[in-house]
RNA sequence: GGGGAGAUGGCGGAGCGGUUGAACGUGCUCGUCUCGAAAACGAGUAGGGUCUGAAAAGCCCUCGAGAGUUCGAAUCUCUCUCUCCCCGCCA
């Protein structure tokens, strides 16, 4: 969430801020109204408070009943219009709340304004596009007839959008989140954390998918809780309500973890292959800073995401994404990496910072200097990288004319002595 | 799932219904002493909110969370959460 402060001293500011990124101003003047009217009840009800501390302190040094039961009687009755404006204080803070909650993220000054997707910015484009003799073919196609994906019995076991891996290509999957971990944990300097796949409703508060998004969780039934929609969600929240020291900072982590997405989209859309589906696996990089640092290190997170998609020798681009494709972040880029078959660039990574937008919701603070008052620090997250798409590009760039599909370099020690799929 | 114990400041650990935001110890910071360090001594050391132009000061809230009793709750009652021990079950 944004800071209060800011909103109260510079409203022009934050409007223009929701303005550019397509949401309505008009929620920081309503913001604005209950702040107002709720610290005119504080204002009020603490005054009434610090009598009351009075008038009780002086009743325990009274000795005469008679004025002592006048004291009483006085106490009583501040007692009573105490409790009547605790009452509407309270009410006036959950609605003030639920509407700071509700306030989206401010783009970064260096965001390009846009409308749709299509306003994103291709910052570079890296590796060449592989000549095929042959029309290469769709993962589905590849993968049914190798029998490592089985569509036909995901959705037997889960539905549609479910899918099956097998032989080979389970083991690609758990080669790729092996392999992913091994180059960030060792190459990269991030620690690795296996977190819990459900998480409370504050945790999803706390990385901003609640309020506002929570139509796409999947909810457990009889629990409260939620199972991830990725690994940002757990890791994030790892510090919060904790008061780390400048010198532990910067936290680098990276967790791999299934994610699960209740995608409302429209039942024909990306229907076949395993580019949109209800959970998949993904390896993901999470970085707490300090402020001064965030956006350098947005900079060499935005690296270690490219560097996976280097190494796999898949040409892929890089996309600085538009005010209105931010999500709760303040900057953005996107990994994308092309597949033959489909004919597409497939979404395997997005780089956010977030400033101090998810440490105010989560309660994460660390201390500048020792001795000195805490502060929100700064959150960042980036995929490295999704793994189906990832699956997607590695079996349609690496196919062959005969529908075998060649492991990559960099993935063969980790297939047991698979070098073709076939 | 059953039974028992507990949850207090960075940590340990007191705590009577009314100068307890909290004794005492310890840790940490600064100072004195020292060539320096240790020891000793002295001082300081939670978070949030609100008011004020800012700072300082003040005031309010916070002793796991929530509700209640009371003029007044860390202290009494209830509910929940979590931790520890014993029994049962189990990957």
């Amino acid at each position: 969430m944004l800071d209060i402060k800011l909103i109260r001293e510079y409203p022009e500011v934050v409007r223009a801020g929701i303005r550019r990124r397509g949401d309505d101003p008009a929620q920081v003047d309503a913001l604005l109204a209950v702040d107002e009217r709720r610290r005119a009840l504080i204002t009020e009800v603490e005054a009434l408070k610090a009598e009351r501390n009075m008038v009780s302190k002086e009743i325990s040094k009274l000795k005469n009943p008679a004025e002592r039961e006048g004291k009483i009687a006085a106490s009583r009755e501040l007692g009573e219009r105490i409790a009547e404006l605790d009452k509407q204080t309270a009410e006036a803070d959950a609605e003030f709340n639920q509407m700071l909650l509700w306030l989206p993220n401010l783009p970064h000054a260096d965001v390009p304004d846009g409308t749709t997707e299509h306003d994103n910015i291709v910052v570079r484009t890296e590796g060449q596009p592989r000549e095929f003799a042959f029309t290469p073919k769709p993962h589905w196609e590849l993968g049914e007839a190798l029998d490592i994906i089985d569509f036909e019995r995901g959705v037997k076991l889960s539905g549609s959008r479910f899918f099956v891996l097998k032989g080979a290509g389970a083991r690609l999957q758990r080669a790729l989140i092996t392999w992913m971990l091994d180059v960030h944990t060792q190459q990269h300097g991030y620690r690795e954390i296996a977190p819990p796949y459900v998480v409370k409703a504050e945790v999803l508060v706390g990385t901003g998918n609640l309020p506002r998004f929570g139509e796409n969780l999947f909810k457990i039934e009889g629990a409260d809780l939620t199972l991830i929609p990725t690994a940002e969600v757990p890791v994030t929240n790892l510090y919060r309500d904790e008061i780390l020291e400048v010198s532990q900072l910067p936290i680098y982590h990276v967790a791999y973890t299934p994610c699960w997405r209740n995608e409302q989209m429209s039942a024909g859309r990306d229907v076949r292959g395993i580019k949109r589906v209800y959970q998949f696996d993904k390896v993901e990089m999470v970085k707490f800073v300090t402020p001064e640092t965030s956006y350098a290190e947005l900079t060499t997170l935005i690296d270690n995401a490219e560097d996976i998609c280097k190494a796999l020798h898949v040409p892929y681009r890089l996309l600085r994404l538009c005010t209105a494709d931010l999500g709760t972040a303040t900057m953005k880029f996107d990994l994308e990496l092309w597949a033959p078959g489909v004919q597409e660039w497939l979404e395997v990574s997005s780089c956010s910072n977030f400033e101090a937008y998810q440490s105010r919701r989560a309660n994460l603070r660390y201390r500048p200097e020792p001795g000195a008052k805490p502060e929100f620090l700064h959150t960042l997250n980036g995929s490295g990288l999704a793994l189906p798409r990832v699956m997607i590009a590695i079996i349609e760039n690496y196919q062959q004319a005969d529908g075998s599909i060649v492991i990559p370099e960099v993935l063969r020690p980790y297939m047991g002595g698979i070098e073709v799929i076939r």
